[in-house]
Formats: C-alpha cells, structure tokens, sequence
DNA sequence: GATTAACCGAGACGGTACGTCGCGTCTTTTG
DNA sequence: CAAAAGACGCGACGTACCGTCTCGGTTAATC
C-alpha cells in the first residue's frame, strides 16, 4: 500500500503554510474587519504567497469559514457543579465569554458580515451551535436525574431559551453583554422551566399562561 | 403627459428617481441576494444610469440603508386585546410575519449581511428594534393598569425576551419560524414575567431561583 | 438626429488614451522586445491604467495586432522613375529600409514571434504584404505600357520574387540586409522577367528552362 | 534490476526519457500548437513527472529547440540527376515536402513563434538552412563541370533564390505551396543564373539589367 | 417665450481585488 | 541516485465592481 499522507497532514511544510495562514486569517478579522479582509493582505501577513493560499482554498469564502469553523471549535467546558442554577449560570457566561474578546467580536461580526447567504458560513453558524447545544444536554439530564426539572423538559428548547437573548443583545440591540446579562438570562430559563413552558410535550402547542 | 408632480419637494423629476430606486433596490435583493447586488445592476432595474445613483447616494451603503430603513418604517399595528397574552402574540406573530416573506427574508439577510461593520447598517437594525420596542410599551402599561402585570414591570426587558428566541431561530439556528415559534415565544415570556425575573429591580442582580 | 460620436472617434480623452497607448506599445516592444511584453508594462509606460487597456481591447493579442497594422499602415511612396529597373531599385530598397531601422526590426519580430497561430496576426502580415503588393501593380503597368516589359506580365509574382529574397534574409539566414540586398534582389527579378518567367501564362506550368 | 545501460550515455533510464520527452514535444507541438505548449503537457504526455523534464532542460526553450533541432536533422538526399534543372526541382521539391506535413507546419510555427528573438531558435533555423544549402553545392558543382553554369555561379546565393520564394508563401503570403511552387521558384532560379545575375562576382554590384 | 440652471444619460477612467495559469524551484518520499 | 509527487514563489493574465470625471442634451423654473 502506497501511503495515506495525501489525505493525512500536507507532506511538507504544507501544515506550518496552513496554520500561519488560518492565524492570518483571524488576525486580520480582528485587526482590519470584514471590509478590509483581502485574500492578498492574508497572504502577505501569514508571509506566503497569492497563489499558495487559492491552492487550498478556493475562495476566500472557503477561507473564511474554514478559519472560523476551526477557531470555534475549541473546547467548552460543560459544568457540573450539582445544581442546574449554576450549572446554567456557567453555560450562559462561557457563552458570553467567547463572543466579549475583541477576538470573539471579530468572529462574530465576520460570521454574519458578508455571510447570511453563504451556505458554508450559514452552515457554521449552525454548528457551532448545534455543538453547544449538545453539551448543555448532559447538564438537563443531570438536573432531571436529581428532581430539579421536570422529566419532560426539553434540553434544546431550553438552552436555545438561555442562549437566545445574548445573541439578541450582541447582533441587534448592540446592549452591553457582560454577566449580568447571562444571570438575567438564566434567571428568565429557569423561571419558564419551572412553570413548564419548556416541557417537551408543550412546546408548538397553544400558550395557555 | 407629465403631469402632477407639485408636491414633490425634491425640485424636477428627482422624487420620481428617489422611488424608482429605492424599488429597484429592494427588488434586486430579493431577487438576487446580496451577493449580486450592484449598483449598475440597481441603476438599470430602476431605468436610471449609474451616475445618477451617485449622485443622490454617496454609496453603495447609503443607498442600501435607506432604502432598507424606509422599508421597515412601516406601520406595525400597536395590539390591543385586552389581555396581556393575546397582545403578546399579536406582537409576537407580527414580528414573525415580517420576516418570514421572501422580501423579509431578503431584508433580514441584507441587514446583517456585509454590515455588521456599518454603522449606519448596525444603527438602522437597532432602530428597527427600537421601534417595535416603544410600540409594546403602552401593552406593558396597559397589562400593568389592568392588573395582570406587577408594576415594576420592564418593558424593555419584556418585549426583548419575547423577541429573542425568534431571532436566534431567524439568524442562527434557520429553524422554521412560524406561528407556534410566536406561541411558544409567548409563553416564556410570560412565565419570566409572573416569576418577577423581569421586574425592573431584579434585572442585574443576582439569579436566586 | 443624436450624432454619431459614438462610432467616430471615442468621445473624450479616447482619442489620446488610445494613441498613446499604441505608441506605448510600439516603444515596449521596441525597448524589451516580444519576450517581456505585458500589458501592464504597456499600460503604465502609456500612463494609463490596465483596466483602461483591457477596455478597448480585449486581449493582448489585439492590443499588438492592432498597434503592429496601424504602425504598418504607413505611406510607402509609388515610384515612378521612368524605368523598371530603377523602380524596382526603390520598391526594394524602401522594403529593406522599413525592416532595418530598430523598431522595424522590433516589429518584424513581434509580427513572427508568438505569432504564427494567431489568426489576427497573419492575417496583418498578409495584409501589410498585400499592400505593397497593391503599390507595386502600377510600375508593372507603366513599365508594360513602355514596353519594357511582356504585356502578360504578373504583377504579383513579379513583386513576391522581388521581395522573397529580402525576407529570406531577414527571417532565416539573418545575413545582413542593406541596399545591396535589394540590389541583387533587382537583378535577379528583372533576370526572370525578360526570361519570360513571370508570365502570367508561364506561372503554374512545368518549367522548360 | 538495473541492466544493461552500458552503451548510453545519459547514465540510467536517462535515455528513455530523453526519448519520449522528444516525442512528447513534438506531437504536443503539432497537436495541440505552439500556444498550448507546456512543459506540463509535455511531461505528461511523456508519462514523465515535470521535474524530471526540468532536470534534463533548463528551459521551455531549450526543450523546444532541441527537439525541433533534432528532428530537422534529418537526412535530404542530394539530387544527381545529370541535369541542373532536375537537380533544382529536387532540390525545391523536397523543401516544399517538409513543411507541407502536418508535422512540418507545425514546426515551422514553432520555429517562429514565440522565437524571433530567442539566439537559441534563430541559430537553430539558420543552421537547418545552412543544412540543406551546404547539401546543395555539389549540385551546382556538377552542373558547372557539366557546362551548364557559368564557373562563377555562387551556389549559397543560388540555393537561397531558390528557396526564397517557398518561405515566402510559407510564412508571409499563406499562399498555397506545392510543386508547383517549387517549380516556379525553379524556373525563377535558372533565368537568374543564366543571366549572370548570381555570378559570385556580380551579387553586390550594381544590377545593368 | 426665450433664457438659464439643475439634472440626467452616456461612457471612459483610475483603482482594488478577484481568481487563474504557467513557469521554474525546492523538498520529501519511493524504488 | 534518479524519478515521482507536489507545494511554493512569482509574475502576468483577464474580469468585476467601485466611485469619479467630463461631456452633451433635456427638462423645468424663471425673467
């Protein structure tokens, strides 16, 4: 068998053009903005040429998401402190966290700015989501387990409750987002959980206060 | 004929370009997305040449801010059902409706497609929120008159968590936004109510339960 | 009626873009040769910008045909001496005079040079060919009228047996070539000629010494 | 195993390479034209990697001319007829032949294209000249022994009448060339000579008709 | 009712970035 | 040690759209 080194790392020094141009990419987001961001200034910063960059990637779309989709996947904690308050409270601050660098804000900007119709970023966005909404689900079960919430509550339901007025604060009404607003956020959850607002059966069934 | 354009402010024919662009505007981010939108390719739409539209717009930006900002300053009826409920879900179902045409959708994508950065784009989209904004307060106040609410009550803070999970699913999940996403809306909101987690004195202290 | 300015000469500063864009070319073409020929170079040295170029002609292939055929297009004086072999004398020396000078060299070479496959080229060397050709039919005529020369004379054939050896020269063996060139090239058409081989009748048939 | 590579020089498989790359040259020449000649096409074509070509020819060019180089090597019989006229048309007949083969016009383009300025083809066309002129001298050698030219007869400058009317129409007119042609070019020939004009003492003197 | 000033149509232009192609170099892996 | 494989620097290509700039020609309000 001949070798699988095509698919695995890019032989040479393919790894070190990727990695400096993936830093490029990101630094030139928060240093410059969307508007400014030039396949060649990528280029030229991460010390590679044009040309090398379009080999691997087609487009500076294909740039774009591929950096951001690998800087979003960095790993998140998912806590377990033995309450679904705190355990909440630290979903809702990570999430703030990440998106109150000056980094985190480049990122979210780029991910919306120029993107809303690019299949490949919408995609992104999606999954970076997706991926937080799936490690808040041990955190329910946990919570279900020691009779904080009802059986039915649905963990999607549930954290897309959380999550939801940080994005609105961050892409609309441009609000400070700090801790409070992830405790506000929390405190907001957990009062609609309990009155079973986000109990599984509910949900897409007709609002009875 | 040329007929009656006397209560046009602006001087000859210009009110008749003014709208003709505007149109052409909205139409060609329907039609083609963000991607392909070009002021020659607006210009001709409106049957005006491309120096015109500079002339009246320094921008490409400006050109689509205003036409975006005149869109969305339609009316939106201020509900008035008598119970805090149904007015929620009038405001609720109308926020949804306006987004969920195919012209909605175009606007929305604009508004945050290749504009993040913009200020003008970035204060257009708190103004558009704003708007919806100051149209629940009276709803809030009335809910209040009436009992159904306590009277520390933040409006604000109420109609934000009612649109919060509605534009989380329109900008980042791409969930299907309809009317039961408005229901559920609601009933969150009303629970985070009646629990006093949006009460104007708790918002910003710590969440206990 | 509008006018027909759109047709004539290119409104505005066209006319001096595209003159000093032809000369541009003839000088780059001149100065670095074939080989380091781009349209940038032509561009910048015309004080013009590459998109500018690449507005009035589509290729660089154009851009050098065009500049090479205008350049061509230029006066070569009928001689009418009197007598044929003194006529001749002129046509081939003024042949040999628009190839040594230095651009004529230049242009020589960029006629051949990269060249040959392209259609619009060859058909300029045709076409600068055939118009000396054209200029050369009258001392045919005058001469045969003299009665210096057979009256079934073909002018064409007459003219390319002139003019062959000069090219010979100048393409292949790259001997130099200089008015004795053109003498020689004289005596031996005028050889032919008396002997009845560019008889019009003659040309095409078997040859009997 | 390694084997017997004792006889070639290029020390390993060297000179089945060699060989192929040749081949490869000179089809992709005549299939594809001059323009689309690259060295990738080349080595490909070949069944042989970019980098080996490159290791074996610094250049495009090299690559170029040594092959047409080699293939013009080929060997053109000396006519010997018995008579001068015959001789000739040999002689211009078997010009004609080798470039009216698809292959010969291909290499013809090639030679020019992309090449006038280049010392590497220009010397490699005036040695394939000098060639075939070197073969013709005894020809005329025995015509002069055989009393049918004068003693003074310059050959070189025989051959090239002979064979400048042929270029002619092969690179400038695009005349049709075929026997006749060639037989014209004869005909012109042999009136030159016998009308002194290609007596080695006259070709620089002025031409007394 | 002619004059005049503002506006529009037309289109070339300088400029920035795009994405592509081919050259010739280099490094790493394989036989 | 040569060949295979392929990334890379480099320079030019030709394209698209931006926003600017005359230049005529119309249109409308004014004297």
């Amino acid at each position: 068998m001949k070798s699988d080194h095509s698919t695995a790392q890019p032989v040479g020094r393919g790894a070190k053009v990727l990695a400096a141009v993936h830093a490029a990419t990101l630094a030139e987001l928060v240093d410059k903005g969307y508007a400014a961001f030039s396949v060649e200034n990528v280029a030229q910063r991460a010390g590679v040429h044009k040309t090398t960059v379009y080999r691997r990637w087609k487009d500076r779309v294909s740039l774009l998401t591929e950096a951001l989709a690998e800087h979003m996947a960095m790993d998140i904690p998912v806590p377990d402190t033995g309450a679904i308050e705190t355990d909440l409270r630290a979903l809702a601050r990570s999430l703030v966290q990440s998106f109150t660098s000056p980094t985190g804000q480049a990122i979210l900007a780029a991910m919306f700015t120029g993107a809303a119709h690019l299949p490949e970023l919408a995609a992104a966005r999606r999954h970076v989501f997706d991926d937080r909404l799936v490690r808040a689900e041990p955190v329910v079960a946990r919570a279900i387990e020691r009779g904080e919430l009802a059986g039915d509550t649905d963990p999607a339901e549930l954290f897309k409750t959380l999550a939801a007025p940080i994005y609105l604060r961050l892409l609309i009404t441009a609000d400070p987002v700090d801790e409070a607003t992830a405790d506000q956020a929390v405190r907001v959850t957990l009062a609609a959980v309990r009155a079973g607002a986000l109990g599984a059966a509910r949900v897409g069934e007709p609002a009875y206060g």
